[in-house]
DNA sequence: CTGAAAGCGCTTACAG
DNA sequence: CTGAAAGCGCTTACAG
């Protein structure tokens, strides 16, 4: 493969001015440009990126750690963050850490050592030191979706708050009272968040939410089949049970089928981050909605300018309620078309 | 951050012998290796990847470059490549064309440009002349899903002929007669061969497939619908729409659903790739499912083998037909469940 | 405007 | 077993 030395024989400079050409110096003859710029054509010559970053200290690339690409909600995650860091000229790398500390760690530890210019994470659990570590060394650094409180680190984030209240309002008007929750990890904050919010919601009409009613999912499908299974084991099984993540709603949905249990009719499903397929199941699926798109933006944009010395501040968006009808009822309005909801991503 | 200079002070030992001690170099006294491991615990100590491979002239990076991230057959695939790479101990950078050739043009400099030891593509279309030329100048190169006939390169893919005999004889068998299709772009193998296998199999019961019934998509959703709004305004509507991809079975969905039109007594739906949530739609989608995390590895497996000079050479596998409710009828046989189906990928 | 030279952080023959 | 030195392919003060 050609070098920049090949270039500057070819070309009949030093390496100093072909290098000045490539990086638009201002101080180039047009003379000089133009032999530079036909020796670079005739060799179909390409900087080296490797090589520039060594010296440079810049690889123009974002670590992202995620927790679990396989979940639709982290691959749109991913896409609009490799969208908007294209556009800010950065590549990324993606760690999947499939809700597994060590994975994380090593994933952290790679793109670490391959001197990211900045890192972007969905954290798994609360926090390896070398996770920690990095943050205090000074590594740009933005938590997204999830993160670590106490750490001082930008977070970009949907707040659920307000639409799981519109979520239990819409449930206690269709006469549900006896609610059950799929958890999410305690490690992660997006996993207690959304326990506490439905806690809450519960709490403003009276209503209580017994450790019976709380199961503890992971994220992943099986757990939300196992919990589901053993909310349908119950004494008193809840009249709703509202899953913390579409993977466990998936799981839910599973367990119910295997069990010839009916949705809504002998028990109402609904589901926290919303998928075009919630349109099409059987039923249609109630869920909370974020603006994935345009947090996967906000958090590349937060990271880039802490990478060039900028502040690079924490954004909340608002999640909202799509009301379809696994939880009985006709939709109160009309739903928009699956098609146009993926542009939200 | 700490360099081996540092370490090497530190250690009071020369670089190289720094250098030794973190390769595994066999001839380093063992007091020598103490105190060099020492030293990189006490200072925290990294190696710079960044200037390893440019001395090394590898990165210990493979580039995936992809047709569409948001498709979960890609996604599944995307998770096994790495799973594989990382055991074989590559990372990967995952490229994402969105089914544009500029990007995927985009991608693949970018990655050429990174110095990557080898590079997995499905191909968006029939190859650019960057791609060629790569192929050409001999980067190690494997292609995944779909390639570009007459390229000296290994394919890795599935045959779906098998399946697709399957599912038109199934259909055959439910009294259908008339089959459309919507295709994927004819630029990609994939595109072309479904449309194919579909024709040859429906010869075989001496039925046509005209080009009212060939609905020309690109492997989006958005064209699904587009195509099936096509087929239900016919004069003669087809009985059964066979997407060529899951990401138009869900636009077909759309579509259907739009118009009140109800499937399988009104119109049967079937698609090319599995995936879970085929299981919950209203109704449960027969699909052909892909052995897509077998694929990822063996991909990977070549890719690799070739980077170390060995062969590597092109894997075929078959995929298989999952029949559910979508076509009319009950399924032959129970349905595994969908947690188990995940573990395929 | 241009080039010689130093240096980014490593690895690896080479000599001892 | 160990170290001095060269060199991977760039960029960038520095001097002219």
């Amino acid at each position: 493969m050609a070098s920049i030395k090949d270039v500057a024989a070819e070309a009949g400079v030093s390496v100093a001015t072909v290098s000045r050409v490539l990086n638009d110096h201002p101080s180039v003859s047009a003379e000089a440009r133009a032999r530079v710029l036909a020796a670079v054509g005739a060799l179909g010559y390409r900087p080296n990126a490797v090589a520039r970053s060594l010296r440079t200290e810049k690889t123009q690339t974002l670590g992202l750690v995620i927790s679990d690409v396989l979940n639709p909600y982290f691959t749109a995650l991913a896409r609009s963050v490799e969208e908007e860091a294209r556009a800010l000229g950065y590549s990324v790398i993606i760690g999947n850490a499939d809700e597994r500390p060590d994975l994380q760690d090593h994933h952290v530890r790679n793109l670490l050592d391959r001197r990211i210019d900045g890192l972007l994470v969905s954290p798994t659990d609360g926090g390896s030191p070398l996770m920690l570590d990095a943050a205090r060394a000074g590594t740009p650094m933005v938590f997204v979706d999830r993160w670590i409180p106490g750490v001082d680190v930008p977070v970009v984030r949907a707040d659920g708050r307000s639409a799981v209240r519109d979520l239990v309002a819409h449930l206690h008007g269709l006469g549900h009272r006896r609610l059950a929750i799929i958890a999410g990890p305690a490690a992660t904050t997006t996993g207690r968040e959304r326990v506490e919010a439905f806690r809450e919601a519960l709490g403003a009409y009276g209503l209580e939410l017994p450790d019976a009613y709380i199961g503890q999912g992971d994220f992943q499908a099986e757990s939300g089949r196992r919990v589901t299974e053993g909310f349908l084991d119950l004494a008193e099984p809840p009249e709703v049970v509202f899953a913390a993540d579409n993977l466990m709603a998936l799981g839910a949905l599973d367990a119910v089928r295997a069990r010839g249990v009916r949705v809504p009719e002998d028990i109402a499903l609904a589901a926290f981050d919303d998928i075009p397929w919630f349109v099409h199941t059987d039923p249609p699926i109630t869920a909370i909605a974020q603006p994935t798109g345009e947090l996967g933006r906000a958090a590349v944009r937060a990271l880039v300018a802490r990478i060039e010395g900028r502040p690079g501040e924490s954004v909340t968006l608002p999640a909202r309620l799509v009301v379809r009808r696994s939880c009985g009822e006709q939709p109160d309005s009309l739903e928009p078309s699956p098609v146009t909801n993926r542009s939200q991503t």
